[in-house]
Order: C-alpha cells, then sequence, then structure tokens
DNA sequence: GTTGAGCGT
C-alpha cells in the first residue's frame, strides 16, 4: 500500500522508526492552520479520527443547543421537533410555554445530539415553521455570559425537576459518578428528607464538576431532571463590590479555565497555608490546581487525606511514562491532571501510554477527563461524605421516612465510585477500596 | 413575542 511504501522509503533515508513521541514533537511546532489542515484530512479519510472529533465536538453542548425565536403561538414542541429532526437527532426540542396562561412564548430550544445537526440547521437560520418565519442561532449567542464563576460556585450544581420522591441516595449515586462529591444533596427537606423538587451538590473540584454538567440531562426512572451551576452568587447587594477576590478582575475572564483563575486569586493564600508542608516549589504547582482552591474545605480534605490517597491514580498512570518528569512530581502529576478537563494537549501527552490511540481510543474511547479523573478518585470525598457534611440527609429521619439508606449514605457512594472505576477504560490504575495509601506522603492534599 | 426549569444551612 501507500503507507508501507512511504514507510519503507523513510527507512531507506535512514530513520529506522518514528516514535509516538517523536511524531507528536514534529507536530508540536505546526501552526493552527497547520494542523487543522492535517486533521480535516484525517478526519476526511478515517472514520476513527472523525468520531474522535464529533466525540469531542460534541460535548458542549452550547454548540449544539440552538435558540428559535419568532415562533407562532400554534407551533408546539411536536412541529419544531419535527421540523428540526431533519437536521439530525435531537436530545430535546421544547416550545416554552407561560406557565400561568399556557400559552407559547413564542421562542423554543431544539438540542441536538451532535454538533454537526447544529451546524446543518444554521446553515440556513431562517425558517419558515407553521407559516411563520423563525429565526435559530446558537442558544448560548443570545443569552447572558456565563458569572466569572469562581471557587465555589464553579463547583455547585443545581438539579431542577427532581422527583418528591427521590431518595437522596440514589441523587447521590448518580452524581457521585462524575467525581469526589464534597457536599450534597441539599435542599432536601430536613424534617422529612424528601424532595422539595431540586437538590444542590458541591463537587470537590471544578473538573467533576464539569463532568456533571456535560450531559445536563439526567434521566432516572423515566424522569428528566437537569443540571446546571448554582450560581446563586447573582442576585448580591446592588451598590457593593462586585466579584469577590476579583480586584484585578484580568483573571477572572477565565471562568471556563478554573486553573487561571486560581493562581492570582487571593484565596490561594488560604489554600496555602493548609499546604504549607508541602514542598513550596509545588505550591505553585498546587496553586492552579482548583482542587485547592477551596478554602474552608481544606479542613474536611485534609481529614479525607488522612484516611487514604488518592493520587495513586495519577503517578499510577503517569509512571508508564518515566520519560516524562511530570510523573516524578506529584504536585505536577495532579496539576496534569487538571489539565485532563482544561486542555486536552497536556492530559494525552501523560498518557502517551496510549501510544497507539488512533484505535485504541475508539469513539468515545479516551476522553483526557478519564485520567485527570481516574487520578482525583480518591476516599476523600467518602470520608467527607460519610462525614457530617450532608446535612441535607439526616440519616435517622430520613431513613425512616424512605426508608431507602440505613447505614448512611456512604454505602451507595463507594459502590459506585468502585463500579465507574471498573466499567473504565483507563488504562490508569483505579484506586482501591482499601487503604494502601495509607502511608503515602500527604503531600498530595487534595 | 427575543434565552426554560430555578437555589440550603
Amino acid at each position: 500500500m501507500e503507507a508501507s511504501a512511504k514507510k519503507r522509503k523513510v527507512e531507506e533515508n535512514g530513520v529506522v522508526d518514528i516514535t509516538v513521541e517523536d511524531t507528536r514533537k514534529m507536530l508540536e511546532p505546526f501552526t493552527r492552520e497547520q494542523l487543522l489542515d492535517i486533521l480535516q484530512e484525517a478526519a476526511t479519510k478515517h472514520l476513527g479520527v472523525l468520531e474522535q472529533v464529533r466525540s469531542i465536538a460534541d460535548k458542549d453542548p452550547a454548540q449544539r443547543k440552538l435558540f428559535v425565536r419568532g415562533l407562532g403561538w400554534d407551533t408546539n414542541t411536536e412541529s419544531l421537533k419535527a421540523l428540526f429532526s431533519q437536521f439530525g437527532e435531537l436530545e430535546e426540542g421544547v416550545v416554552i410555554m407561560d406557565k400561568n396562561t399556557g400559552k407559547s412564548k413564542g421562542y423554543g430550544f431544539v438540542t441536538f445530539k451532535h454538533m454537526d445537526g447544529a451546524l446543518n440547521a444554521l446553515k440556513e437560520p431562517s425558517k419558515k415553521i407553521d407559516g411563520r418565519m423563525t429565526v435559530s442561532q446558537l442558544a448560548s449567542a443570545g443569552s447572558q455570559p456565563a458569572q466569572p464563576a469562581a471557587d465555589v460556585s464553579a463547583r455547585k450544581i443545581y438539579v431542577g425537576n427532581v422527583p418528591m420522591d427521590m431518595a437522596a441516595d440514589r441523587l447521590l449515586s448518580l452524581f457521585s459518578q462524575y467525581g469526589e462529591i464534597e457536599e450534597g444533596p441539599l435542599g432536601f427537606d430536613k424534617q422529612s428528607g424528601k424532595s422539595r423538587g431540586f437538590a444542590l451538590f458541591i463537587f470537590k473540584s471544578v473538573d467533576a464538576t464539569k463532568r456533571a454538567l456535560e450531559e445536563p440531562m439526567k434521566t432516572i426512572d423515566g424522569h428528566q431532571m437537569f443540571c446546571k451551576l448554582a450560581v446563586e452568587g447573582q442576585k448580591p447587594k446592588p451598590g457593593g463590590m462586585s466579584v469577590p477576590g476579583g480586584p484585578d478582575g484580568s483573571d477572572m475572564n477565565g471562568l471556563n479555565q478554573p486553573g487561571n483563575v486560581v493562581p492570582s486569586n487571593p484565596g490561594m493564600q488560604f489554600g496555602g497555608m493548609g499546604h504549607g508542608f508541602v514542598n513550596p516549589a509545588l505550591g505553585v504547582n498546587q496553586g492552579s490546581n482548583q482542587g485547592l482552591s477551596h478554602h474552608g474545605l481544606g479542613s474536611s480534605a485534609l481529614s479525607g487525606l488522612g484516611g487514604h490517597p488518592n493520587p495513586s491514580g495519577i503517578p499510577g498512570g503517569s509512571m508508564n511514562h518515566p520519560m516524562n518528569p511530570s510523573s516524578m512530581n506529584p504536585g505536577l502529576s495532579s496539576h496534569g491532571s487538571m489539565h485532563g478537563s482544561s486542555g486536552q494537549v497536556p492530559t494525552s501527552l501523560g498518557m502517551g501510554g496510549y501510544g497507539g490511540h488512533g484505535g485504541s481510543l475508539g469513539p468515545y474511547g479516551g476522553p483526557p477527563q478519564v485520567g485527570g479523573y481516574g487520578g482525583g478518585q480518591t476516599a476523600g470525598g467518602y470520608g467527607s461524605i460519610g462525614g457530617g457534611s450532608m446535612y441535607g440527609v439526616p440519616p435517622t429521619s430520613g431513613a425512616s421516612q424512605s426508608g431507602g439508606y440505613p447505614e448512611g449514605s456512604h454505602y451507595p457512594l463507594s459502590s459506585y465510585q468502585n463500579q465507574h472505576q471498573q466499567s473504565g477504560q483507563s488504562p490508569a490504575p483505579r484506586v482501591p477500596g482499601g487503604g494502601v495509601y495509607q502511608g503515602g506522603p500527604p503531600f498530595y492534599s487534595v
């Protein structure tokens, strides 16, 4: 074939082999345009590449969700769906109705399962629906910009449309699959332990939060719930100062890149104290790890730490690459894991072990998050949750009410975590339930 | 008629 011929030719030129690492090194200086050209070509020729591109493109619902305005009164969810489904599979289609009058508000939302569906639909933004000209656009284009989420607000999610009879531990199980939960579910009635129709969760990491929100719709027992950042910090006092901790404001723009926010955030000083025992040099790296950003949380994080370990996941994985200096540095390794969500590149570097990723990755195989997730997975969350932090679920009254979770919530949580780890494709070693790392150095902190 | 649903201690 052509490929083998090329290979042979290369070898004749004296180049015996080109490693995966070498290939990467060659690519690094490429311009964006050059990389785009190559990838475009590759995606065109190879289905596997296209699938990878598509799965990553689909990650962000903002690129798949359309706002459709100008709908006639008679256009309903069904006709909206019918019209838009010609452009691709729909995840959701809905005409917004006034709660009181029951009449259409004249707009709706259409979320495609894949970004290409949205691209398709937007090739002609104006569509006649039920005799009226309507206009579609990415919903993210017109909606008010997300708040500069800082600290906890970037890790707190609101879950709406929670069934009243939903057990707290059931929700906990559902959401703990995305990462460690620091607190939650909140919002349950303290006396009855029943849902009040919503729930709040605070994840330990922004990464986990992102994973949870990757697919905002959660279906359980036929109930559709939705999640979003809780962002309650919007309503504060008028005339007051604006964003806390953002005097310079400059870095607050990186709200979607939490790693950028923390370093210059004063809050880091707080975290820094907690990690005083760490190599000072690492403090810098850790400062960029939003996991540290939780200030007051430091205590719970530390307590969890004592019981166990964590980092195992990370170093274990990176040890496959002794050449990668970052594997020698705990601070860096955790740092790297954070990149998993904010930037794909560094993570894939760390995961160089999956070298022949073209095939091994599979369509949805190797989202960078997997590696980072494995690393982030610790029993720390277990400890904190098992502890008193989850006061939304009074073990006693709650159990008597729903009869669901007698021994406390930790059982389902750990169970789910294990399941998740086992099912994961990640080559990274999973964290054993036991305290294998109890003797481990505490410097990993969280 | 122009971006849903809607937030604990």
